[in-house]
DNA sequence: TCGACTTTTCGAACGCGTTCTGAAATTAAC
DNA sequence: GTTAATTTCAGAACGCGTTCGAAAAGTCGA
């Protein structure tokens, strides 16, 4: 049901394909056999139309991962966020995080050039709550937008180093000789030598609040500090 | 010349292929027409040998594009550190930054599956370096790998989103319509509406060493509240 | 009613990374 | 000297995302 209020004033074949029917067969397909097996032909397939029919409606696969993005972060609510301004901006943060963590496909869209820009209003509601708890706490505007980068960077590399990393089994070393690193010399790396393989069990520990918490307490008091 | 050395004591078709001249066409042929252009079949060509030959030597595409990274993350010297702990860890954070920034095809390796364990001596010596800080700083050994692994993520998030983001001309309107955010609710977003095309000024802007004294002030005080 | 015009659909094809299968070329064993 | 084992090489083929060009199916003005 793509516009049927308008009453067809333009010419051309009348399409058989909507975007919106694209997006729900991929959301149907990702669900049943998860997100790696969606390819452009299956989901043609699954549609009944070519392969070819669904670049006239979306602009790549890239767009379409980002559409289904977009389309979920339209749906939740944005729960109660603290009063308190530094608060604010962890708790949104975090928010941002959990949320795009659990999409796994984000993880191939997340650096495309303007992701934020081309965000609906809802997913933005989390934008403008880092932003406005920036402000609040004191900072300038142009501030601000720098501790969301900031913070949006950090974001985006725990979610992409974790999503690429969580593809192994469990816990078993990197290098086949049982060492975490491989044989290193132990004269010039004492620090990395001593862990030994203690680095592959922090390694997968999730210490994205603590680092988070660490990156705002310093961007923030940057932002007092050089308050003009 | 691969083992020149070794007497041939192995049985077998003897190789015309090694993978040091892999590495040498790849480094040519990148030089040459760019990273962008490298593909498995035209670096095969190049050196003379079918497509699938490769496969022998190198483990895939990321495979071989890691292989080059660490090559050249063995040739560079590591400039003089700072003594001051938390100088020492910022400069050598900075340094991995823009030894990575530099090569533009690392963004598709940076994320694979333990890439740090994988490095070489000299370019784990900037690991060192930062683990080394953060415990000359005061923080326990986990705590310097947490500090670590944070600084890696924050790096890697903004290599990947500048990486991606650079590829556009300059600093047109990411929408057509000329705003920066597409027609955004003033009501529900005021500060995102106030700001309006700002963003799309400060966005480009080479933060990342101010954003690394940030996250790494917040992390060395983490590291000597909870010391223990 | 008949051609322009416009939009959608789709088969063919390209180059890509990668896997499969078998042939080629060597050493080791009998 | 023949045969077996082993390692490397490469052609064929697969599925992928994507582009190109032409055919299909409507509206609109004459």
């Amino acid at each position: 049901m793509p516009q049927v209020n308008a009453p067809r004033l333009k010419a051309g074949r009348p399409p058989t394909t909507s975007r919106a029917q694209i997006l729900a067969a991929a959301r149907g397909l990702i669900d049943r056999n998860g997100w790696e097996r969606l390819t452009i032909r299956k989901l043609a397939a699954e549609i009944g139309v070519g392969a070819t029919t669904l670049y006239h409606h979306v602009q790549d696969k890239e767009d379409l991962l980002f559409l289904l993005i977009n389309e979920y972060g339209e749906q939740f609510s944005h729960p109660g966020l603290p009063e308190e301004p530094q608060e604010r901006v962890i708790a949104a943060a975090a928010t941002i995080h959990d949320a795009l963590a659990a999409w796994p496909w984000a993880a191939d869209v997340l650096t495309t050039d303007g992701f934020i820009a081309r965000l609906g209003d809802s997913p933005l509601g989390l934008v403008e709550a880092v932003v406005a708890g920036a402000i609040d706490y004191g900072c300038t505007p142009d501030h601000a937008v720098y501790v969301f980068r900031s913070i949006w960077y950090y974001t985006v590399g725990e979610i992409l180093v974790r999503s690429h990393t969580a593809r192994r089994g469990g816990g078993e070393a990197a290098t086949p000789d049982g060492a975490f690193f491989g044989n290193i010399d132990a004269e010039k790396l004492p620090h990395l030598a001593a862990l030994g393989d203690r680095w592959a069990v922090l390694a997968p520990r999730d210490t994205y609040v603590d680092g988070l918490r660490a990156l705002v307490d310093g961007l923030l008091a940057q932002g007092v500090r050089t308050k003009s």
